[in-house]
DNA sequence: CCCTGATTCGC
DNA sequence: GCGAATCAGG
């Protein structure tokens, strides 16, 4: 693979996202992340800020090369706005069981595809939901998803967590991918919202 | 251990 | 110019 400049191009973009050079790689697909990052100061685009700077800059850097900014800040279109914070809280699996866990990642995904046929950009209220999660978990997965690794399916790892963010019937969709938590499926935010303790439902009538 | 970016240096 | 190896850090 070369430098193309259409590979350029997407790696200045994602780079001024903030998006990690391992990310930029695997979206490149045939270059490593040393390559990307290689690149990047090859480009002399290290300084990432172009709207925004939300990664974490290695403090230890003494960059003598630090040339203008030709990247405008180009408004990311990407919605930060989603449903899904309230979305997934329906099918919030109450396991109660640390073991096994089969596809988690489909379960809900599927289940959000299906209803998100109807109307898709709308709040999808209906279906009663016998549970009620704390105002504070809820809070902190949509905080959470503004630092979302925003990883596709094929990238999702045995330490990433699998909680799916969007409609899956369109582009705007992806899973969380930020480190899960020992053992779960998810991540921190997004374990607090998908294992809820038995409660809420002390009649099962069945 | 997982991950991040920074730098070096043979190619 | 390129990027693997390495380094330094979280």
């Amino acid at each position: 693979m070369s430098w193309t400049d259409e590979r350029v191009e997407l790696l200045k973009k994602m780079w001024s996202e903030g998006q990690s050079a391992s990310q930029i790689a695997k979206e490149l697909g045939g270059v490593t992340r040393n390559a990307v990052i290689g690149k990047v100061h090859r480009l002399g685009l290290s300084n990432r800020s172009g709207g925004g700077a939300p990664q974490q800059a290695t403090p230890a850097a003494a960059a003598p090369a630090a040339p203008p900014k030709p990247e405008a800040p180009k408004a990311k279109p990407s919605a930060p706005v989603t449903p899904a914070a309230a979305t997934p809280k329906r099918e919030a699996p109450a396991e109660a069981r640390p073991a096994a866990e089969p596809a988690a990642p489909a379960a809900p995904a599927m289940s959000a595809a299906r209803r998100a046929i109807i109307p898709a950009g709308q709040p999808l209220p209906p279906q009663p939901s016998a549970n009620e999660i704390s105002p504070e978990a809820l809070a902190k997965v949509s905080e959470i998803e503004k630092k979302a690794k925003r990883l596709t399916l094929m990238e999702l790892t045995e330490r990433t967590c699998k909680w799916p963010v969007g409609d899956p019937a369109t582009e705007d969709f992806w899973f969380c991918g930020l480190p899960v938590q020992q053992g779960k499926p998810y991540c921190e935010a997004h374990v607090g919202v998908a294992f809820q303790p038995m409660s809420s439902r002390r009649d099962r009538k069945r």
